[in-house]
DNA sequence: CTGAAAGCGCTTACAG
DNA sequence: CTGAAAGCGCTTACAG
């Protein structure tokens, strides 16, 4: 069974090739007639017309596909979701939204752009120069560092607004001394440093002492070092802010090694709200956030970019909405 | 900068494009010459060559693309690494291999095999059957099911060895009465139930009563309902084989909470190996998979099933090398 | 207001 | 052993 191009559909609608394509692509200022309009896309309908994308590509130069490269990054549970919105927005809008995981070496990305022509690309991280080059030179659109401070516009989720709320959050809880956990991982970094630095800040305008940062691993031994760090200096800290759930958890398991009480010897607070964080004893105080709002905004941005939607203000849900302190038993 | 095509090349080098396209796709039986064919490549290198994707996927009607349809199932970390090594492994092939977050009611399957006309499809999870039969119209191979039991010879991955694993451990250390963790969630369901008829399997191969099984949520009021039902009968468990780490971690919570000692009274086995579960007190004994071997067999798979590869007697790592025993404190 | 025709870059059946 | 030509399905500049 042959697939049905715009020609089927012209000819079984009377009209050409020419019309059938205005008409599908909304070219209205051609003026066709609301008849043949309604009567094109009635063909088009009935005969189950899907317009092929490599003869539009072929033609354009450019697919409609969204290509969203991953870097190589420890992906939150939560990103599920947040794929999972933004295939939707870019769906409703003609777009196939795919992901492409990427971990430095392999095909080189320049080919690949040629390959698949994508509309634009969408980069998670950031891309290497040479990468990011070659698609300039390719003149597809990029949108790079969606999850870094540079893209804070883009998703509503700022980085820094976590560490700064973890840190409010310590506050109002009458906490003054306040250590942070880093984590000593390449991979995490672009989140950990604008994290820490919102941290920073927060303590700084509140008027507190700057965090006393430890970086630690996914470990018993980093964790207890940590610990240590933060309670047996001079002035010992009396509440932790993680730069994850993950690294509150390690922290969790070992003040109860060493009988330290959470939260009455150290408060604690994660980011993510992991299924895990509401399971542990006690319950983890962290951060959520609404990465379905993050999609929706990143979706925005993205249209705009391929020329399909007039730019919009940033009217989506800010920052304020999108993250929301889940208060359990270690603060 | 205009592209580079085919035609270019062929200019360059001095014979035709027919020539260029024989050389480049490996069609020795037309018996070029060997100076034509070095002569050829080194011309297409030099220009930075790329066929393009939309040109060939026009005229083939298929592109180099393989579509793999994640469904929205509650991905392990650990799904990373098999993305990466997946679309390693294709990309060596010249193959793209490109991620579809499809949960449910997004754009129909249907239009987009038309409009990405993908080499294969590769399903996790399995497919609707309309999506099936579309597929199938299409004339676009499937691969299906790929976690699932079916899948196993695709991946060398088998979800009821998991479950033979987890109970064979359990045997070892004296264990007679086991209970089963199941997760009452859909998502998991093609993954719990395998891996509970595997563990069934197992106790009855051993001579043991079936494993105990409790439905649970990951919520500390569930946990702690199924750990009630697993002590508190006429013949208490002494073991609990949980359906992954984190139902194991919330029924450790649980046992903390109701003072039982573990592993004495209550032995914990999970599967997954989650950052977290090394880090728990006592740390969890689980069951650790090798996804990037999993991948590469997929791969081949993949591969044969594209006529790229002759097709592979399953020669890869198998089941015993994939899955292991990660020995920890609560066995 | 609508249509005929060209051309995007590729592969391949056919002709030399 | 190599090349000229057709055609995959689309969009759009151009002509009526």
């Amino acid at each position: 069974m042959p697939r049905v191009t715009s020609k089927d559909v012209a000819r079984e609608a009377g009209v050409s090739q020419t019309t059938v394509s205005f008409v599908l692509n909304g070219k209205d200022e051609h003026g066709l007639s609301a008849e043949t309009r309604r009567r094109v896309l009635e063909t088009a309908k009935r005969l189950g017309y899907v317009p092929s994308g490599a003869g539009r590509a072929l033609r354009k130069g450019r697919s409609k596909v969204v290509l969203c490269v991953v870097p190589d990054f420890p992906v939150a549970e939560a990103m599920e979701q947040f794929k999972l919105a933004l295939g939707r927005s870019l769906g409703e809008a003609g777009y196939t939204c795919v992901y492409l995981h990427h971990a430095g070496t392999t095909t080189p990305l320049a080919e690949l752009w040629q390959h698949v022509q994508p509309a634009v690309v969408v980069a998670f991280g950031s891309l290497s120069p040479d990468d990011t080059q070659s698609l300039h030179r390719a003149e597809i659109p990029l949108i790079d560092g969606v999850f870094t401070p540079d893209g804070t516009h883009l998703t509503g989720l700022s980085q820094e607004d976590i560490g700064r709320l973890q840190i409010e959050h310590l506050a109002a809880r009458g906490h003054r001394h306040i250590g942070y956990a880093a984590l000593d991982d390449p991979r995490e970094r672009p989140f950990c440093r604008p994290r820490l630095r919102g941290a920073t800040r927060a303590c700084s305008d509140l008027g507190l002492p700057a965090p006393q940062v430890v970086s630690m691993r996914y470990s018993r031994d980093s964790a207890r070092n940590a610990v240590a760090e933060w309670t047996q200096g001079a002035t010992p800290v009396t509440a932790v802010a993680a730069f994850n759930d993950l690294a509150a958890l390690a922290v969790l398991a070992s003040c109860r090694i060493q009988h330290i009480v959470v939260p009455d010897d150290l408060a604690l607070i994660g980011v993510d709200d992991l299924p895990m964080s509401s399971l542990a004893v006690p319950a983890l105080t962290t951060i959520r956030m609404d990465l379905t709002a993050a999609a929706d905004n990143l979706a925005s941005s993205v249209l705009s970019t391929v020329g399909a939607q007039p730019p919009t203000a940033p009217s989506g849900p800010d920052a304020a909405d999108i993250l929301a302190i889940v208060p359990r038993e270690t603060t």
